[in-house]
RNA sequence: GCUGGCGUAGCUCAGUCGGCAGAGCAGCUGAUUUGUAAUCAGCAGGUCAAGGGUUCGAUUCCCUUCGCCAGCUCCA
């Protein structure tokens, strides 16, 4: 019996009965075999040494590929817990994927590992991947199999649990061998170990067993795992790369903020040019929201516990709210109690109920930079990126329901506007929908918003996906991303349909015929945080800001103590153009203030000296170019620097 | 919150196998007045995170607390 292969390039060939993947690669030519580590047959990974099961497609899947890296990294990890077992008695294993740019292992040996633990394990690992032991895939019973790992409880509940990702179901087991180790897995795998280029243990940390927190803690190794020594230490470069960038780093280098630990974990102070940047930010951010019809208002950071109480937080969000504290205490000691806002959402909600509404106030757009408060866990405080107090650029419309769909399409035509005037265009949404268990609204409404906030991001041509079942209880959302500029992908905007606080807080406007309606409501943050974005920013622009955001947009280096008055003159011009300026009037060098402005990273350095005064002219250095140009007459130097400066525009 | 690592000058870090605390940068003072990425010299700067314990003696060893870092969990 033979059977026919379809191979990418579409031609077709026959190959005999228990012809495997190597075969395969072997017939089409000699390099291919050697770089391959595994087949795709029907869009299925098989190991390569596998007899093909019959007809169909087969594509070779090489080390160099990211299926192939893949691969190699879920051997490392096979290779990882190997290594472990082998050196440490006893030792129980969980489960180890490859993950992005890696792969990890969970282990219980009793204790953590020691960092001379981790040294240990990848020596050892280097042996095995010397050796080349084959990976040998194996099948067995459910029975045979909780024999094999009668002394591996881990091991023991994914095969009882059936869990096909794992190796385990439809009582049969699958098992890949090396030597004597034996693990329980789906595969593929490298041939051999020696397959295996360059790997390097990262770092080793506690994981919950089944990722979760009521049940065993467990230690895992990182490590990372790539097709050559290069490749590894680039891995290794980009890291590092990223380390510069972290937004804490260069905000304390550049002055912009500090976490006092006298103030509190996630708690941010802003130092002047911090200030400056933050006012910039805010400033566009109050500019656009009126473009968009938004109007603005302000609330007070704390409310009666009774208001958290009629919007749900108590029930919902009580965990990330700060205690309460009781006021007004009388003689009998009772008093009220009062909370610290973690979010803006009710203050505006009674803004609307203020007064009576009708059809015709609606679209109402309330808006507010609003300070909110959040007892976030201590562990997963980090800078500016996720802070115990941060300013939400929150807004809230509530619109009929004809409404929906166009205030929905305005709400993601914002955001992506202001995103693009910060220098983001790479975007990525989801869109959540209802959740099976819990939601509260009326079907039609989920559906109707549901389907408008598809259409608007069909509209919008920005790739999505749809997280069926994600939304929160009360509504539908999009969650807006963002690549930045090292390719991480970060969370900024939402756009979020609120089917509950409008019936909590029972708000209603009468509608043409005077009945009453209950109207929609939509949150909608688009920095999401201020601090976070600005922290977002850093980290894109590594410090180095569009020149409408630079704290100093121009630092003016005069070349003598004798040069400093035109150096003020040349200040005085730039600041008529609208520009930050500063004299940098220190008796440094000149070599020297260029390279503190520079390390600054401030956009334009302005050199003046004896020539300059004769001429009325300034020497330019522009960021990013790396010649400077001498007499520039000062006119000119004025106008291209109120150009570099510009906002950005919008017809 | 959990696990591990780490807290030495404003910053980056040495160091002390338990015996008077070190450097570079930044700061201050003086000299230098410079044409495109660090001028020279001097000075000052520390309860070695905080509290407790062991010890003749603790920055060093032990405990507790606080903070930072990484990961986990969390981010209705």
């Amino acid at each position: 019996m033979a059977f026919t292969i379809e191979l990418p390039d579409g031609s077709q060939r026959e190959y005999p009965d228990g012809v495997t993947g190597f075969d395969v690669a072997s017939s089409i030519g000699s390099r291919l075999a050697k770089a391959a580590v595994a087949v795709r047959h029907n869009g299925e990974l098989l190991d390569l040494d596998r007899a093909l099961p019959g007809d169909g497609s087969v594509e070779v899947i090489t080390a160099d590929s990211e299926d192939g890296l893949f691969i190699a990294r879920h051997s490392s990890a096979h290779v990882m817990a190997q290594a472990v077992l082998d050196l440490f008695e006893g030792a129980h294993f969980a489960i180890g994927p490859p993950i992005t740019d890696g792969f990890y292992y969970d282990f219980d040996i009793g204790r953590p590992f020691t960092p001379e633990d981790i040294v240990a394990i990848e020596d050892r690992m280097v042996e095995i991947i010397k050796e080349d032991q084959p990976f040998v895939r194996d099948e067995a019973t459910t029975e045979e199999g909780l024999e094999i790992f009668k002394d591996q409880p881990f091991k023991t509940e994914i095969i009882t649990d059936g869990e096909a990702s794992q190796g385990a179901g439809d009582g049969v087991v699958t098992l890949y061998r090396n030597l004597d180790f034996v693990d329980l897995c789906r595969g593929p795998h490298l041939p051999g170990t020696g397959r295996i280029k360059a790997v390097k243990l990262l770092r080793s940390a506690g994981a919950y067993w089944r990722g979760d927190e009521n049940r065993q803690q467990l230690q895992r190794i990182y490590g990372t795992a790539w097709n050559s020594k290069e490749d590894l230490a680039e891995y290794l470069e980009r890291l590092e790369q990223a380390e510069a960038r972290d937004h804490r780093k260069l905000g304390r280098e550049l002055d912009l903020f500090s976490f006092p630990t006298d103030v509190g974990p996630g708690l941010a102070v802003w130092h002047p040019k911090g200030g400056i940047l933050r006012k910039t930010v805010e400033d566009y951010s109050r500019t656009i929201h009126e473009e968009f019809g938004f109007e603005f208002v302000f609330s007070p950071h704390l409310a009666k516990s009774d208001l958290w109480h009629t919007s749900g937080h108590l029930d919902f969000y009580a965990e990330s709210m700060y205690p309460g504290m009781v006021m007004d205490t009388t003689s009998d000691g009772s008093g009220t109690e009062y909370r610290v806002k973690p979010m803006n959402c009710p203050f505006h909600v009674l803004i609307y109920r203020s007064q009576a509404r009708s059809y015709r106030d609606l679209p109402l757009r309330l808006s507010e930079l609003g300070a909110v408060y959040r007892n976030e866990l201590s562990g997963v405080v980090h800078g500016l990126l996720r802070a115990r107090g941060f300013t939400q650029d929150d807004s809230h419309t509530f619109c009929r329901r004809d409404q929906v769909g166009a205030e929905l399409a305005m709400h993601l035509d914002f955001v992506l506007t202001l995103l693009r005037d910060f220098g983001f265009d790479d975007f990525e949404a989801d869109l959540s929908t209802r959740p099976e268990a819990k939601w509260v609204g009326e079907e039609e409404l989920w559906d109707l918003a549901t389907d408008s906030l598809r259409d608007a991001l069909e509209a919008a041509d920005v790739t999505y996906e749809v997280a069926e079942g994600e939304g929160a209880f009360y509504g539908p959302k999009i969650d807006v991303h963002v690549r930045d500029a090292i390719g991480r992908r970060w969370q900024m905007s939402t756009i979020q349909v609120d089917f509950s606080l409008p019936e909590r807080f029972e708000i209603e406007y009468n509608d043409a015929e005077n009945h009453r309606q209950r109207p929609v409501m939509i949150h909608s943050a688009k920095f999401g945080s201020v601090e976070r974005f600005i922290g977002v920013l850093v980290e894109h622009y590594a410090g180095a800001f569009p020149a409408w955001l630079a704290p100093v947009q121009a630092t003016i280096v005069p070349v003598a103590d004798r040069h400093i008055e035109y150096a003020e003159t040349t200040a005085a011009k730039l600041e008529l153009v609208g520009a930050r300026v500063e004299v940098d009037e220190s008796s440094a060098t000149v070599g020297e203030k260029l390279r503190r402005a520079i390390t600054q990273k401030v956009p334009v350095v302005i050199v003046v000296g004896d020539n300059d005064i004769e001429h009325t002219s300034v020497g330019m250095r522009i960021r990013g170019s790396d010649d400077e140009e001498r007499g520039v007459p000062l006119e000119l130097a004025a106008e291209r620097i109120r150009d570099i400066i510009a906002s950005p525009g919008r017809s």
